[in-house]
Formats: C-alpha cells, structure tokens, sequence
DNA sequence: AAAAGAAATGAAATCGATTACATTTTCATA
DNA sequence: TATGAAAATGTAATCGATTTCATTTCTTTT
C-alpha cells in the first residue's frame, strides 16, 4: 500500500518525477526512470486512482442506464459500449432503473457527485425532464431510445422504417389482416413502430383496425402471452401479428403452440431486436435485426467526444429484417 | 459546481460545520445546522465523493465478475447484489470477462488502484492464484462458482446434490440411459455435477458409459445444440439428458425439435438453473432452481462483512427440483 | 457573578495524486 | 573554460472532502 511520496523516496527523486514517469509524457532521464521504476518494483506500488482522480476531477467511469438487465436487446449494445470505453480508460457502471424514477436518481446522484462522468442512456422510461436538466451540466447521451428535440444527442436506428418494412414484408406475403403487439405509446419508439405500422397498411389501401393494436405494460414474455391470448379472443382473428420486441414475440409464440395453432400457416409473427434466443423457438423468428454492438460503441465513442468537449452529431443507423420460418414455412 | 469551502463561506462557518452537517453525525446547533443547509441549497452544492473517497481511502464500488453478461442465470444474482449495495450505499461495478485473463486483469486493476473496494467472483474460468494473491490485501467473495480450499468465502449451493435428484428424477421415470451434457470439469461445478450424476446411476445400479457424458466448450445454446447432435449420432442412443445449464438444454431442446424427435416421449431432458426462457420453450424445460436474487443478497453481504474488518463465513444454500414439461409429458 | 463543565465551532493536517513554476544540471559552443 | 540554452528535476499549490485537537461559546451550579 505504498504511495507516491515513499516511491519517491526510495528512488531518491520527487513526487513529481514519479508521477512523470507514471504519466510516460514529460521526459525523465532514462536512469531517473530506472531507478524510479524499480522503486516502484520494490515497493509494488500501484497508484492510487482516488487521488489522481480527485486531482484531475474525473472518475473515468461512464453511467449506462438500462430498463431492465434481462432484455437481451442491451447485451450486445453493452459490449460495444464496454470496448469502447475499456480502450480509452474507462469503467462502465451498469444501472438497471427498473424504470424506477427512485432507482434512476440513486445513479443520476452518482453523476452529480462526480463519481461518474457522463451517462448512455438506453431507458426509454427516464425521466426527460431530468435528464434535460442534467444534460446542462453533464455530458450525457442517448442509446437506442431518444427524446427527440431535446439537444442530447442520440444513437439509433430508424425504428418507423423498420416497422413499416416488417409490416410490409407481411403484407407481401399475402397477410391482410395484420395485429400490432405494441409497448405503451409514451415511448417514442412505440410511437414510430407504430407509424411505421400504419404506413405499410396505408399504403397498401389496408384499414388501420383498433381491435388489432395491442398494449403491453412491459416487454416481457409474459406480456406477449397475455396480448396473444387477447388476439385469439377475437371475433375476426388476425393472420399475422407484429411485435415489436422479440420478448413479446417469443411469449405470443409460445401462447399460440399452446392453443395449438401452426405458425406460420395459421398465424405469422414477426419481431423485433433478433435477441440470441430468436433463432432458438420453434418455429424460429423473423425479426428486425439492429446493430447493437455498434450502437453501443458509437455511444461509447460519442460520450467521450462529448466529455472531452467536443461537438457531437446524433446517429441513425441501418437495421435489417431477417427473415425465417415464423413467417415463411 | 460549488464546493465545501464555498458553502462554508457563504453560510460564514468553517468547513468542519460544513462537513459534520453533510454527515449529520456530530451535533451541530440546529441554528448552525440551519444556516448551512441554506447555503447547500442556494449554492445548489453536491458534496464530490471523489474528495471524499480519497479521504476515506474507499470508493464503495464493488466489483462483479461474470463469465458472460448473455446469461440469464446471472440476472436474479445481480439484482440481489445490486439492491443489497445500493442499500448500504454501494454501486456495483459489472465486469464480463468473456473467460478472458487479460480483461480480467483490466477490472483487477481497479482494486489495486482502489477505485473498488472488493469483488464478487462468479467467473468459473477466473485465474483462482491471481484471486488468491489479490485476496490477502484485498476483499473478495465468490459467488456460485468457487475454488475450494483457498480461503475465500463463497456462497453457493451443493452442486453435487442437485445433480444426484435431478439424475434420480430420470431414473424414477424410468430412464436407464441418461446421459449428461456437462461443461469443462476444470470448472468446480462441473466436477461436481458430475459426481452427483455418477452418484445417482450408482445407487440404481446403472453403468456410467463414458459416450454418454459429453463435454462443451462454454454455455451457450449453439454449444447444447452440438453436443446434442452427437447424443443422436450415438449408436446406442439414451432417452434422457441431463444438461447442467439451461442453456445447453435449451440448445439440445432445439435440435431435438429439428430432428423430430419428442420430448419426453423419445427423449427427456432436464436443464439446469431456471433461466426465464426455461418457461417459453416447447416443451417447458424440467430444471434446477437455484435461489439467486438470495445469493447475490447474501454475497453482497458478505462482501460489505468483509470490507468491515468482520469475520465472514461461506454459506451453502438451497435448490429445487422444478418439474415441467421436459419430462412429464 | 464566577467557575466549571459541556457543547459547538474552527484551524490545520491529511488522503494521494498532478502540474505550474522555479531551480538545478547537462552539454554544446564560443 | 565560461556561457547560455535546453533538459531534468524539485517545490509547493491544488483537487474536495474528513477529522483531530484546540479554542470558543453556552449552560448550569453555587
């Protein structure tokens, strides 16, 4: 548990010479760096980053905000974000909200105290209005979810394209009759899905039918259960449904083997994220694929650009729809 | 962005008072007390942790390691640290170390350049001397998986004897070729997975045939689902599989279905952990619950015991035999 | 009203680094 | 060899809190 100053007696040099050649920038005199090296050898000194940090007013660790740890969706992102920024020194600080706002400001609170430097935020349940007020002060970005018109920059994909070519690519193989198993519409991502919906529908001169949009409360399995057991309920059952989270997908799918109808003949699915466990149902899921681990790496690279006080632009990235047997048997 | 002084200045007392205020320990005259808590607020004042930490010399973070951040075994554990942390004002560092020494070796650092106070091992494939070296100087716990015998408390539960019921439930519903998808057996819990297996067979009398233990790589679906194609390349193919994670039986689950062979009828199979999926598949999938959000809890405990100078004990906890689907036709 | 004891407050050291500025050393050149 | 510029090194302030010990203020008692 050595600290600078006995490294700095040991080797017979300041505390300013240590920390030179801790830093690597100044030029030290290679045998002052020798000895100060095997000073630092003897005494196995590791520097202290509480004292650098404080000193340097930064705690190198990044805030990500997430809903919930069990959406597959974020894995990916977070190993981009976690690459991005493990290369450039810094930490990342996982934070399930729970969409909690009291869970949210516990770590929002970590920000206002410096033990964090920034925030991605990927929960589309945050609080804008604090988020707003923090963006003032703190660097912060947003990840996959956006409220738009803010000025926080964002990341993301264009989620109203993506819908419209799901529902599309339904409607193209012959489905007329189309439900939309969407999240609670205070989400702008559910706004756009939505839209999206309503534009291929449009498009095609198909009616936009109220009984054929579902909510959930949550991207769960469970929910997905629950609104495919009210699709079935229905008086002019549908013959196809788009969900737009793999979660509920995979939950409608496992309600409609359990009612024991065939997918894709006697029902379609589609939906959206391709989460690992997509390609593991029976049948297996088209999907809307987005790039995650890039995503997140540009989240990452965005916050920092951010932190180091430059300009940064917001994001829209390309997304894909892979198509498998839950749509074509 | 005010700081101690500021306020102290502005509310014309010194630091001390400032400081005692902020921890409402010493008694400060409710005038005093007043005046301060005024100045705090017009000066919008957030005490830096990162003075504080360097003070205190702790910068209550703990560290979890985990193998892989894309299973779901590790969720319920995480959450019951994350909670127990946050409630003794901790935050919780999350490290995936993809099994990789050299990542490990980057959030290693983190405690060696106190910028976490301890950690919580749940990686089976951490470097055990490293561990042992880093907890002499430092606090450490191990969660779920643990090296024996090296004086590092863990919490966990007996392995060995969720294996032996799991394997007796095949055997009580009258399977005599039981086969077991384990994972490398330089993992502690593999090993013992295993002896619970053999322990089972052996109690019924039943031979231990060395083509029907397979071993895979890591635990991800595509690994069960290899391994299940060589079960059904078996000359004499068993009717029941034993899988010690959810996810490999959800991966041979899934090759099963594509071969087109029943479950249970042709072949059983029992998972491992009660991952949430583990309810979606089709069949719901026969497994092991292992009690998490409790182990994350108590390790998070332990871990806080620990960095308290208390003496802490290893804990086992309790299992149960979850049947469903998988096995019970 | 004075003295003693308790309560409140303050001054200054401390945690462990970085860095601006000052000083010393080195070395090429005249 | 003296000189001056460049290179190396050192001194001390600083980041923002906590805390020990000293001092001041307030109560209580006689």
């Amino acid at each position: 548990m050595a600290n600078i100053q006995q490294v700095a007696k040991q080797a017979g040099v300041s505390v300013a010479t240590v920390s030179r050649v801790l830093n690597g920038q100044n030029k030290v005199a290679s045998r002052t760096k020798q000895k100060v090296e095997n000073a630092i050898k003897e005494l196995n000194y590791e520097p202290s980053m509480l004292g650098r940090n404080l000193r340097n007013s930064e705690s190198r660790i990044m805030l990500i905000l997430i809903p919930a740890i069990s959406n597959p969706f974020y894995f990916e992102i977070i190993k981009g974000i976690e690459n991005m920024a493990l290369s450039q020194n810094y930490s990342i600080l996982l934070c399930e909200t729970d969409s909690r706002p009291e869970k949210e400001d516990i770590y929002f609170d970590l920000v206002r105290k410096k033990m964090a430097d920034g925030i991605i935020s990927m929960d589309p349940a945050v609080n804008i209005e604090t988020l707003k007020e923090l963006a003032e002060k703190y660097a912060i970005i947003q990840c996959s979810e956006y409220g738009g018109g803010i000025g926080i920059p964002y990341v993301t994909i264009d989620s109203e394209e993506a819908s419209y070519r799901a529902v599309k690519h339904l409607i193209q193989i012959g489905h007329r009759k189309i439900a939309l198993m969407n999240s609670d519409e205070k989400f702008s991502y559910a706004r756009e899905r939505k839209a999206g919906y309503e534009r291929a529908l449009a498009e095609y001169g198909l009616p936009v039918i109220d009984d054929y949009i579902l909510y959930t409360q949550q991207l769960g399995f469970e929910y997905g259960q629950q609104a495919m057991k009210k699709i079935l309920a229905l008086p002019d059952r549908p013959t196809a449904v788009f969900a737009v989270s793999d979660l509920l997908a995979i939950g409608a799918l496992k309600e409609l083997n359990a009612a024991g109808i065939h997918v894709p003949n006697d029902m379609a699915v589609v939906g959206f994220d391709k989460i690992d466990f997509s390609n593991m149902t029976n049948p297996t899921l088209t999907t809307i694929a987005q790039p995650m681990y890039k995503m997140g790496a540009i989240a990452a690279r965005m916050l920092i650009d951010l932190l180091r006080g430059e300009q940064v632009d917001s994001v829209v990235l390309e997304h894909e729809l892979i198509i498998r047997e839950s749509t074509s048997g």
